[in-house]
RNA sequence: UUGACCGUAGCUCAGUUGGUUAGAGCGCCGGGUUGUGGUCCCGGAGGUCGGGGGUUCAAAUCCCCUCGGUCAACCCA
C-alpha cells in the first residue's frame, strides 16, 4: 500500500458518501423551515481569527493546521465553524437577528480513533443579535429536533449555564482555590491541567481526580442574578416543549467563549470515549472579541460522523438506495445501448447499462445486482424490427403483477412507456 | 504527546513449536442453452503476508524501526 489517505481522513464512498449527503440535505431541511440561511466561509482563515477566539484552548494551541501561503500570509485550516462564520458576520454586518446555518470539513491534528478524525464533518447553526433565552431554545429545539427526526432513539441533552464573564471569572477563582487546596489528592496530569486551565479537570476521567471534582464547588453559587433567569427561562422553554434534558453543573465546553447557556448532545449508543455528537451554547462576547459590535449570539455544531455513527448502531438513517429504473442490456454492440440510456436520462429516468460487449448472460446478472425494476433488451431481432423488449425484473414483483415478464414494443414508444410506468408505481409506492 | 492491542486476496478471516508452490468463505470474471438474471454445478483471475532492516540453513510466524487502525489517558465532534 504505497499512497493512502493521510492519517486521520478517510475517502467516503458510494452508499456511504450519498447518506453523508441526505443527512446534511435532511439538517438543511430543518434549519431552512426554522428561517436560517446557509453560509459556506472558507475551510482557511487568517490564524488570528481562531488566535483571538480560543487562545488558552488545545484545539486552538496545539491541534490547528497552520502553514504560511506563498505570499507569506499566517493562515490555519478552520478547527471549528464558529469563529468562521462570527468573522464573516462582523465583516458583512447582516440585519439583525442574523440566522446562519452551515455544513463542511473541520481540521484538526489529533490522534484519530473510531469517531474522531483529522478532517471531520460538522453541519451548525448561529444566531446572532438576540439575548433573549428564547432563542436558546430555539436553537436547542433545531438540534434536538433533527436528531431525533435521523431516527436516534437514546441521545441525551446535557444543559448548563456558564454565568456571564464575571461570573465565569468568578467560578474559575474558586474552582482553583478549591482545587490547589486539594492539589496534593489531584493526579500528577491533573495537576498539570490545573496549571493551565482549572476548568478542563471538571471533565477528567481519572478516579483520583474524580474524587476531588465530586466535592468541586458549582457555578450556581456564581450566577449574576441575571444569568440564573436567563438560564431558568431557557430550561422553562424546553419543559414547554417536551424535550428531556439533564442539568450538569459541571459541564463545561472545549472552548472557552460560551457565556450562559451550554448544551451538549450524548448517544448512549455508541460506546467508549467519543459518545458526544455535538454541543453549543451562548457566545456573547464572541463577536466583540473579533472586532465587531456587542453582539450576542448562540449556536451549535453536531459531528456528522459521529451522528451517522449513533445512526448505524441504533439502526436508523439508512443510505438511499442507489439502485436503478432500468438496466439497458444491448448485444448488438452497445451502440444502442448509449442512445437509449441518453434518451431516458434526458427524461430524468435512472438508467445503467453495460460495457464492453458482454455476454446476455453477463449483462442481465449485472442488471439484477443494479436493482433495477426494468431492464431493457436489444438483440439483433429487436434492432431488426424498430423495437425493444422490455422485461420486469424478479426482484420486483415480475409474477405477482400478473402481466407477462416480457413484451416487445416499438423503440419510439419507449420512453413515453416507461415513464408511465415508473409514475404509476411511484404513485403506488407512496400510498403503501 | 503517553501506554496497550492489532495489520495475511476487494471484504471477513484461517495459517499448528519459524520448515516445501500461503488457504477458506463471500465478492469478482468465464462456462454449464450459439439471446435472458436468483439458486445449483464446474473452472479462473486476484496476495510486495502494511513497509524497511535484522536474527536464522529457513520468517506471515522471532527482534528493532516505521506507517496505518483500534482502545484508554489527554482532548473533543
Amino acid at each position: 500500500m504505497s499512497l493512502q489517505a493521510p492519517r486521520g481522513t478517510r475517502d467516503i464512498l458510494a452508499p456511504d458518501s450519498a447518506r453523508l449527503r441526505a443527512l446534511v440535505e435532511t439538517f438543511a431541511g430543518a434549519a431552512e423551515l426554522a428561517g436560517y440561511g446557509q453560509v459556506v466561509s472558507p475551510m482557511f482563515e487568517q490564524i488570528e481569527v481562531f488566535r483571538r477566539v480560543g487562545e488558552a484552548t488545545d484545539i486552538v494551541s496545539k491541534e490547528m493546521y497552520e502553514f504560511r501561503d506563498p505570499g507569506d500570509r499566517h493562515l490555519a485550516l478552520r478547527p471549528e465553524l464558529t469563529a468562521s462564520v462570527a468573522r464573516a458576520f462582523v465583516q458583512h454586518r447582516p440585519p439583525l437577528p442574523w440566522k446562519a446555518w452551515y455544513e463542511g470539513p473541520q481540521f484538526r491534528y489529533e490522534k484519530p480513533q473510531a469517531g474522531r478524525f483529522r478532517q471531520f464533518n460538522q453541519v451548525g447553526a448561529e444566531l446572532f443579535g438576540s439575548d433573549d433565552p428564547q432563542a436558546d431554545v430555539e436553537v436547542i429545539a433545531l438540534a434536538w429536533r433533527f436528531c431525533t427526526g435521523l431516527g436516534l432513539r437514546e441521545l441525551r441533552l446535557v444543559v448548563n449555564s456558564l454565568g456571564d464573564r464575571a461570573d465565569r471569572e468568578a467560578y474559575l477563582a474558586a474552582l482553583a482555590a478549591y482545587f490547589e487546596r486539594r492539589a496534593d489528592e489531584l493526579s500528577a496530569q491533573g495537576r498539570e491541567t490545573l496549571g493551565r486551565n482549572p476548568l478542563r479537570l471538571l471533565d477528567s476521567k481519572r478516579p483520583e481526580d474524580l474524587a476531588v471534582v465530586a466535592g468541586a464547588p458549582v457555578i450556581d453559587d456564581c450566577w449574576s442574578e441575571a444569568a440564573a433567569d436567563h438560564f431558568a427561562a431557557v430550561l422553562a422553554g424546553l419543559e414547554s416543549l417536551g424535550i428531556p434534558f439533564q442539568r450538569n453543573p459541571r459541564l463545561v465546553r472545549g472552548l472557552d467563549y460560551y457565556r450562559r447557556t451550554a448544551f451538549e448532545l450524548a448517544s448512549d449508543a455508541l460506546d467508549g470515549a467519543q459518545d458526544a455528537v455535538g454541543g453549543g451554547g451562548r457566545y456573547d462576547g464572541l463577536v466583540a472579541d473579533l472586532g465587531g459590535p456587542e453582539v450576542p449570539g448562540v449556536g451549535f455544531a453536531l459531528g456528522v460522523d459521529r451522528l451517522l455513527l449513533a445512526c448505524d448502531a441504533e439502526g436508523s438513517f439508512p443510505a438511499p438506495s442507489g439502485a436503478a429504473d432500468v438496466f439497458v442490456v444491448d448485444v448488438t454492440g452497445g451502440g444502442e445501448a448509449t442512445l437509449l440510456a441518453e434518451e431516458l436520462r434526458g427524461a430524468g429516468i435512472r438508467v445503467e447499462r453495460a460495457f464492453d460487449g458482454r455476454s446476455m448472460k453477463a449483462q442481465m446478472k449485472a442488471a439484477d445486482r443494479s436493482g433495477a425494476r426494468w431492464a431493457l433488451l436489444i438483440g439483433s431481432d429487436e434492432l431488426a424490427g424498430g423495437q425493444v423488449s422490455l422485461r420486469r425484473m424478479r426482484a420486483h414483483g415480475a409474477t405477482a403483477t400478473g402481466e407477462s415478464v416480457q413484451r416487445r414494443i416499438p423503440r419510439r414508444d419507449i420512453t413515453a412507456e416507461l415513464a408511465c410506468l415508473l409514475a404509476t408505481e411511484a404513485a403506488e409506492g407512496s400510498t403503501l
